[in-house]
DNA sequence: TGTACATCAGTGAACGCGCGTTCACTGATGTAC
DNA sequence: TGTACATCAGTGAACGCGCGTTCACTGATGTAC
């Protein structure tokens, strides 16, 4: 094994116009990477390149640096995240706003606790001048203040106000995730589960 | 500027017998260092040793290898988070427990924010087979559980057992700290202090 | 239908850099006799 | 009191490595006339 010890031996290139193209494959590729590793680090033009089955060179025809190929990742991934919520959502019946604010969290920690490198990686982002004004959480915490008010609206009262609430259990589910990222001897996905559970039902009088 | 930017240009080196402290003046220029860094890497051999005014090599005599440093590291700012939170739970008058809660989880917050690096590094840490068997945390956790047993014992009705409690303030804690590391744009310290009065509030009657 | 040229997808080799680590060393300070 | 030796604190120079990035290139596929 000189260079590329299990990935795509030969790799055929791309068709006239299909460029384009690689440019998944190495998200996918950086993707798959991230799932072995602990963070950003490790996470390298070079390293991307021999999972991709490329050359090094290549990537920088769809990315301009290395800065650039992690953002791309990162974008990618959140709107993973962010179709993973809303399948969840429209899991439970539609009238069962509080199941649909649980499904909801345990989607997201879920992916968080499936995809330890991903999850970092996006909320280390210090998020600079693109995109929405305080990052692209933002929209998983719009969602969630939205499930709260809709909980509101069906007669479930809440202590305190859907955004607040939205915010404390975001912050507990994301908190929760990362001590089980930093401690993974401890239990696992059921007790971040539980652990959501009992804080929504914190939150409701 | 060859080599050393600003610090201690010219180093007097230790008299006979007192070696050993050189391994704190290294601890001492890695916490330094880490302050203007996001987490562990970046934190290498060679810049510790910039910062320390000292050789590469004469890091060895302290550590056996990186690792070992960033362990020794770790250790020594668990030491001081511990003791910034005695500090402050005997801060408030000894029968204000509920304030003494908040005052220890209030010192834990402001520890995190004053030092994201440090921070970073310290729950982000594997901890392997050395220490406490859920690592250097437990004892944190340990501090608050208590806490909140004095809260029940002095008639402050709790919602929910007390190492729950414990559990759910510290987690909560945590995510809303690492969520301010990722997101510096919006509101700092205060906010995170409100927003830990408000999940005190949350757990008690 | 040829044929010259443009465009495409992608590469190989090289660059300079900072890193972790090793090794033989230097000079000052202590100890044994 | 010398003096030979051991121990200490710390260093300079070198090693091999993987990294990000650049550059001129290759060969296949399309287009203009």
């Amino acid at each position: 094994m000189p260079d590329q010890p299990n990935p795509s031996p030969v790799r055929t290139r791309n068709r006239w116009g299909e460029g384009e193209r690689l440019r998944g494959e190495i998200l996918a590729a950086a993707s798959r990477l991230l799932s072995g590793l602990g963070g950003e680090d490790g996470l390298t033009i070079r390293g991307v390149a021999r999972a991709a089955g490329i050359a090094p060179a290549s990537i920088y025809q769809h990315f301009a640096d290395r800065a650039a190929l992690v953002r791309g990742l990162r974008e990618h991934e959140f709107a993973r995240l962010r179709s993973l919520m809303r399948e969840a959502d429209a899991r439970p019946p539609e009238h069962d706003v509080v199941a649909r604010v649980r499904a909801q969290l345990h989607a997201y920690c879920a992916f968080a606790i499936d995809n330890p490198g991903h999850y970092r990686l996006m909320l280390s982002g210090r998020s600079p001048a693109e995109g929405s004004p305080r990052g692209p959480l933002a929209d998983v915490f719009a969602a969630l203040t939205e499930a709260f008010e809709r909980c509101a609206a069906a007669g479930h009262t809440l202590r305190i106000p859907s955004d607040r609430a939205a915010v404390i259990v975001f912050v507990g589910a994301h908190g929760r995730v990362a001590l089980l990222h930093s401690n993974p001897g401890g239990p696992g996905a059921p007790a971040v589960r539980s652990f959501v559970d009992e804080l929504v039902a914190l939150v409701f009088a």
